[in-house]
RNA sequence: UGCUGUGUAACUCAGUUGGUAGAGUCUUCCACUGUUAAUGGAAAGGUCGUAGGUUCGAGUCCUACCACAGCAGCCA
């Protein structure tokens, strides 16, 4: 291997078990420091990890005066040279530069990132810019590494991962604002009877943008068993608060021959499988939001991995918030939709830790959760955290042909628009279940980052798709 | 969409009862330094979100609009 240059990562280049060897870094110039003595040091950064690399440039390089000398915090450079240990305090290792190539230099007077802390809110201005950020960095490799342990959790219990619609002609999949999708000439579109024909339309009918791949999950796990969906969720919604997305990205599994009890203990199992990768696998990145962002994620992250989430009914929710002292906007009685307030007082102040709710009136509740036996209650469950508020929402579903079809009536659904979703009960029905977990509220909980648009690369709101 | 708040230099902010703008950071230059968000000194940098209005005079008061943020609803 003598004189061989091999490419490291910084987060490799700072392990001092690497050092005396010949290495390449390339990345981007975070910040120089000169010293008179003739040499300079240059902070190189390339994603890898939070940490820079310390590179030190002597002055008898032959592009110092005129390249080194002038490298800004984001210039792009290729870095050859001998790893050594660091002489100075703060790093193990840096490297010797005998080499320093600038594919490109970055102009200080205009480049809008500074050496030091600038507002979330300026920083989603400059969106392709942010990664390059400390938070940002941290923020989209805990991002990266919770999708990993998804998919690990599930492939690992033998789970299919399938590939639900993202365009759909069912109207009616629940709640939401739906985006139209359409290929008509919106300059001219074709009517019938003053209305748009959407029989000119590309699928012959009205399209949207997928809500949920839930149904479609129901299908496969009918015949497959267990499955998950993975992929982006659209809403029109014309939502303006820290916590919601037109467009965000949504983990479904559908798990035949489960009920609400054992839908309850995966997602409490899946929860705790991501917290423990994450704390493992991006230790660096969560000492940082614990010092920067929010001093309790580390605590909190532990807390709830070595403790069971309370399982605790709609019915004695209701009876919790009725008790209580605490004056609520929304008065509370059985039968109530819970509000953010009601949610938040739960599991920030009464319990003070994750909570699953179940057994939610049948009146609140979609067509598809399972009928309880009391006739008033419906299998479904919420699991609340704290800051955050909801972020799984799931049900067993009903696997009862009859009782379905009468749910869609009393909601004022029509049965022959659903005919193949109720063709599951007819033929080989089964009793299962499934939750919905928003990819960017987990992340939104681990990193304590309070805004929603700051968990994912380019956050889509009303007004606001830049990027 | 509703309520509340904010909008002053490239960035973060201050601006007192209305009298035509100030600090730190960044940048440039000088000094010093195996430094590490380096340090010390100097300079540069602003039609005070937009459009009207009140006034002798408005960053400061009023109205509308725009943008952003927080909370609420919708939910993940």
């Amino acid at each position: 291997m003598d004189g061989v240059m091999e490419k490291l990562s910084v987060r490799n280049a700072r392990l001092p078990e690497h050092v005396g060897r010949q290495i390449i870094l390339e990345g981007w110039v975070r910040t120089r420091r000169d010293s008179k003595a003739g040499f300079s040091f240059i902070e190189l950064n390339d994603g890898s990890c939070m940490a820079n690399i310390q590179i030190v440039a002597d002055a008898d390089l032959p592009n110092y005066a005129d390249e080194i000398k002038h490298l800004a915090a984001g210039a792009s450079v290729r870095i050859e040279g001998e790893l050594k240990q660091s002489q100075g305090k703060g790093q193990a290792t840096e490297v010797q530069a005998s080499s320093v190539h600038v594919y490109g230099n970055s102009d200080p007077e205009t480049y809008p990132l500074q050496k030091k802390r600038h507002s979330f809110e300026k920083l989603r201005e400059w969106a392709h810019l942010r990664p390059r950020s400390n938070t940002f960095g941290a923020v989209f490799r805990v991002r990266n590494q919770v999708s990993k342990s998804i998919h690990d959790f599930f492939q690992e219990r033998g789970f299919l991962y399938i590939n639900t619609p993202i365009i759909t002609a069912s109207d009616c999949e629940g709640a939401g604002e739906m985006f139209k999708v359409t290929s008509l000439d919106l300059n001219n579109i074709p009517k019938k009877d003053g209305k748009p024909d959407f029989s000119k339309d590309f699928f012959d009918r009205p399209s949207y943008l997928t809500v949920s791949g839930q149904l479609e999950g129901e299908i496969f796990a009918s015949a497959l068993g267990n499955v998950y969906t993975f992929g982006p969720t659209f809403r029109a919604e014309n939502s303006n608060t820290s916590r919601h997305l037109a467009e965000f990205w949504m983990i479904e599994p559908e798990m035949a021959f489960l009920d609400l009890q054992g839908n309850m203990q995966v997602a409490e199992d899946f929860i705790k499988r991501i917290f423990t990768d994450v704390l493992r696998e991006c230790a660096e990145d969560m000492e940082f939001f614990n010092k920067r962002v929010d001093d309790t994620v580390l605590e909190t992250m532990n807390k709830i991995i070595n403790s069971d989430f309370l399982r605790v009914t709609y019915t004695e929710a209701i009876e919790i918030l009725e008790k209580t002292d605490h004056k609520f906007d929304y008065p509370v009685s059985w039968g109530i939709d819970l509000q953010s307030e009601h949610e938040r007082y739960l599991t920030e102040k009464h319990f003070e830790q994750p909570v699953i709710l179940y057994d939610y009136p049948r009146s609140i509740k979609p067509f598809y959760m399972r009928c309880n036996d009391d006739g008033k209650t419906v299998c479904a469950m919420d699991v609340l955290v704290p800051n955050v508020g909801e972020i799984i929402g799931g049900s067993q579903r009903e696997e009862r042909l009859d009782v379905l079809v009468e749910r869609m009536k009393e909601q004022g659904l029509d049965p022959e628009e659903y005919w193949w979703y109720l063709d599951l009960r007819k033929y080989g029905t089964i009793p299962h279940s499934g939750f919905g977990l928003g990819l960017e509220r987990i992340l939104q909980f681990i990193t304590g980052m309070t805004n929603i648009r700051d968990v994912i690369p380019f956050p889509r709101t009303p007004g606001n798709a830049d990027f």
